[in-house]
DNA sequence: CCTAAGCCCTGATTTCGATCAACGTTCAGC
DNA sequence: GCTGAACGTTGATCGAAATCAGGGCTTAGG
């Protein structure tokens, strides 16, 4: 164990060691000494899907970093209606910093692993490291721009289309290329239709419809009803519509 | 007191003296040295509605604050199919951080006023005042928490619910409160009904149609197509879906 | 084993909002 | 004055997706 450490990760905590979170996670902005203090408070937590990770309108304790899985953000209406407002994988921040109370809902999609801090953790470390800072705000600002392209998604796509974008933007995120040269992509479905439809402004029906269209028209393949292989990206391209590029 | 006051405004510039941005905006968080130093690069622009201010792929070269009016910022497929992803009022700050490129197209909705920075200004001003970032940083979480309640809009909401939404949103922002007992609102429409449904994901026949059930309704009134007066906000309130706190 | 619950798929029917169409108003320009 | 364009409203019709309903598959538990 010892034997390992070489001169350049001689001042890092071991769990950090191999962390993707390191790498291209918020604690790749983190000095030694400052990634050392920051372990030393963290916990490693894992857990299963469908588990609440923070409640809407509760106190925000602790923030942490997705390791892997898939973590689903969701706002709800009072008579039930849901929309899930962001989906986070590794090495997502998770919480909302400057809030005491957050306004969301987060839950674990799929089976999740984490690691977490306590506020105070966060907090001082925004006071000392303006690249924590940095980098904590080019993430919100990434989740920013998620945000609004999906608000062109739920606005203004037709069913199909957002069925098809919705694999398009899972298949970025987790899916792993069978063949680089097709173009092709697998991956598991990190939720239900039902999720699926909640985060597409859908109905589960519909979902399992699309689903069943692509798959007829062969652009996918299902097994297991969660696992998927898309054959070819460009054909599942062409069923998102028009692509974001304002044509002036 | 009064004194001393008087000797620390006076490194403050007299454009900045009187402007909002001064005490709500990202420059409220600048000292003033820095403050005159960014006033000196500083210029103000009177733009009138229907201006396009920041096109979609386009190099970024300035930033600015909103100092009035209202700016729409909108995502487009390639087939012409809009969505207004966020509006900005003064004193909000225009313009996407760490990025080279627009994702996205911003114009005047109606006439506006801009206090606006070469774009070396504001980085150069991220480097040294993290008390700026911060600023910034907030205003990014204060989008990101717009975008996905507008999300839930979006997804989940009817057409009267959406409406109805909307013109709550743009009376808390704009709107003068002719009777606070009442909770009573006025205010301008700051955009067409084009532009209303591209920010709903309706069409202009579906908000007019709502417009003339709510009037119908009594809920609100409507002079010159632009002027609203909402009577009661709280029957307006009622009329936009189980409100966001997730019942549990 | 059987049962119940959760998830998914598919068919029939309904409905909300889109689309198509027409008309009124305002306003800029000739 | 007239004309055309932009904006807004309203009515008639259509269609995409919601809703309602039923059935299959898998899994957990008695």
């Amino acid at each position: 164990m010892t034997l390992r450490q070489d001169i350049h990760s001689s001042g890092i905590p071991v769990l950090c060691l191999s962390c993707e979170a390191r790498h291209r996670g918020v604690c790749g902005a983190l000095e030694p000494d400052h990634l050392a203090q920051l372990a030393k408070t963290s916990s490693r937590h894992n857990i299963e899907p469908g588990v609440e990770l923070i409640g809407d309108a509760e106190a925000v304790d602790c923030y942490s970093n997705v390791l892997s899985g898939v973590v689903k953000l969701t706002k709800s209406l009072s008579d039930g209606r849901q929309q899930i407002v962001g989906l986070q994988f590794a090495p997502d921040f998770l919480g909302r910093p400057f809030k005491m109370k957050s306004a969301i809902n987060a839950e674990a999609a799929t089976a999740v692993s984490l690691c977490s801090f306590p506020r105070a953790a966060i907090e001082r470390l925004m006071k000392e490291s303006p690249e924590f800072v940095h980098r904590l705000f080019k993430q919100a600002l990434n989740e920013l721009d998620e945000a609004r392209e999906w608000m062109v998604t739920l606005g203004r796509k037709t069913a199909p289309e957002k069925v098809a974008s919705f694999l398009l933007m899972i298949a970025r995120n987790i899916g792993s290329s069978v063949d680089p040269a097709a173009r092709s992509a697998c991956f598991e479905l990190p939720m239900t239709r039902a999720d699926i439809s909640d985060f597409l402004g859908i109905t589960n029906e519909t979902v399992s419809r699309q689903l069943t269209s692509l798959r007829m028209d062969g652009v996918i393949r299902i097994e297991n009803n969660r696992r998927v292989t898309v054959d070819s990206m460009s054909r599942l391209e062409r069923r998102c519509g028009g692509r974001g590029a304002t044509a002036v």
